[in-house]
DNA sequence: AGCGATTGGGCTATATTCTGGACCATTCCC
DNA sequence: GGGAATGGTCCAGAATATAGCCCAATCGCT
């Protein structure tokens, strides 16, 4: 046990990165885009005023916004009225899973991630929530309820996770929640979700019951039974797509 | 619900930060440390080799080595059989409290959050779990148990704690459970954790114990139990600093 | 003692990124 | 038509990153 220090160490390349500015920018507006906080037909602040409202300079801003033009995102318009403006992203389908199928395993992580963080996020919603909370989370169920697009209906499912992870007032845990949403919907977005309002909307009832009556145990296994499923649609897609591995 | 759209974003800055290359080798290095996966004495490879390993140029890497050096963390020896070291950084425990009593309420969200995530990794751990395994928790509990030294003690503790995690076979849970333990110990690092070996064997033993028998109840709940010890020695710490608030 | 190898220290030149500012072109609204 | 708001463009300087080169210090071996 004497000479145990003096040891040279070993290095694991993957989590030294640079991130330059108009990227972090680019990353921070995915986000919002695919956290659904910020929509599509919105529009951000000019140029100078988002500048100065992300703290970096114009010109950083706008090679973010040409990064985003170029992937379909944003649309900018000139003049008095003009801005950028949010743009609905269409994907190839078939990209998309191929893209799911290359990385399966992260996937099923994600959703076995996710089970254990909204579950636990639930079950402290139905212990901590206000009234205000259930509010949010009626008013996204309605917004499901009454969504016509795919593109709406996962913009409310995301609403309605969300509000339930911020109601139950741990910040890191939301962090965590969000994370594990965008990185799991990012690549994804936009392809057929129709499953998202089909069976959802039951689920979420459920979830939303026993939160309102603080019920934290059936909260809880609600939100994880309601995950399980989604697991299992997510399993399916990447079935679909790589038939041969 | 027809002009809903076309509504100007708020933004908020918080998530974009550029980050710098070799602010991004200090942060790893960092978190190395903390981790315990480098330790104090231990030998960096030289600057040339551990650029290249970290995919920067060595020039970057040696901003890096200037500011972990600055902060006593580290000292550069010259000549053939020279290089960085890892040095044990020493840190005022006033200054500590002060800062854990600035932050007291994220401290505890972390505190729940690492009791949801590390039960979870318990349960897992406990279905999961290969022999393997099995082995380097006992390892870290003997390496406990012959600590001598506060640091030690911490060290052993992080390696046990993170076996766990990394036998539950998520990354992504992985990733996150460290993460927790950075942010909740990376500024306190070094100062009275007596209590890590007085109190922490024990529970570990029980959790040791309920994974070998694949009991995940158990071990989830032996886990939660530690956790929220854990809490109480930071809530008391908190209180020392600042029992004016 | 001396030599050679290894290592950090220092420097230059170049490229990329970021900043702050200025000025022009376009578009909208009155 | 005119004023105001907005994007488009360009510039000069600072900070950061890279690749390469040589010098200085140190160690270990002969």
């Amino acid at each position: 046990m004497g000479t145990d220090s003096g040891n040279v160490v070993e290095i694991d390349q993957t989590n030294v990165r640079a991130i330059p500015g108009y990227q972090a920018v680019v990353d921070y507006l995915r986000r919002e885009i695919t956290l659904g906080r910020i929509r599509p037909g919105d529009r951000l602040p000019a140029e100078r005023k988002l500048a100065a409202q992300l703290g970096v300079a114009r010109e950083t801003l706008r090679q973010a916004l040409r990064i985003l033009e170029g992937s379909g995102q944003v649309v900018i318009h000139r003049g008095a009225a003009g801005g950028p403006v949010i743009q609905e992203a269409l994907i190839d389908p078939q990209m998309i899973k191929l893209d799911m199928a290359g990385r399966a395993e992260s996937i099923l992580d994600l959703a076995e991630f996710r089970s254990i963080t909204e579950s636990a996020a639930a079950r402290m919603s139905a212990e901590r929530r206000s009234d205000d909370d259930l509010a949010r989370m009626h008013e996204a169920q309605a917004e499901l309820l009454a969504a016509s697009t795919k593109h709406d209906s996962r913009l409310a499912d995301t609403t309605f996770h969300l509000a339930i992870a911020a109601s139950a007032g741990n910040s890191m845990l939301l962090q965590s929640i969000e994370d594990a949403r965008v990185k799991m919907f990012a690549p994804v977005d936009l392809m057929s979700f129709e499953f998202v309002k089909d069976s959802s909307y039951e689920a979420h009832e459920e979830i939303l019951a026993a939160i309102a009556r603080h019920d934290a145990d059936a909260a809880g296994e609600a939100m994880r039974a309601h995950l399980a499923t989604t697991k299992l649609e997510f399993e399916r897609l990447i079935g679909d797509a790589a038939p041969t591995a």
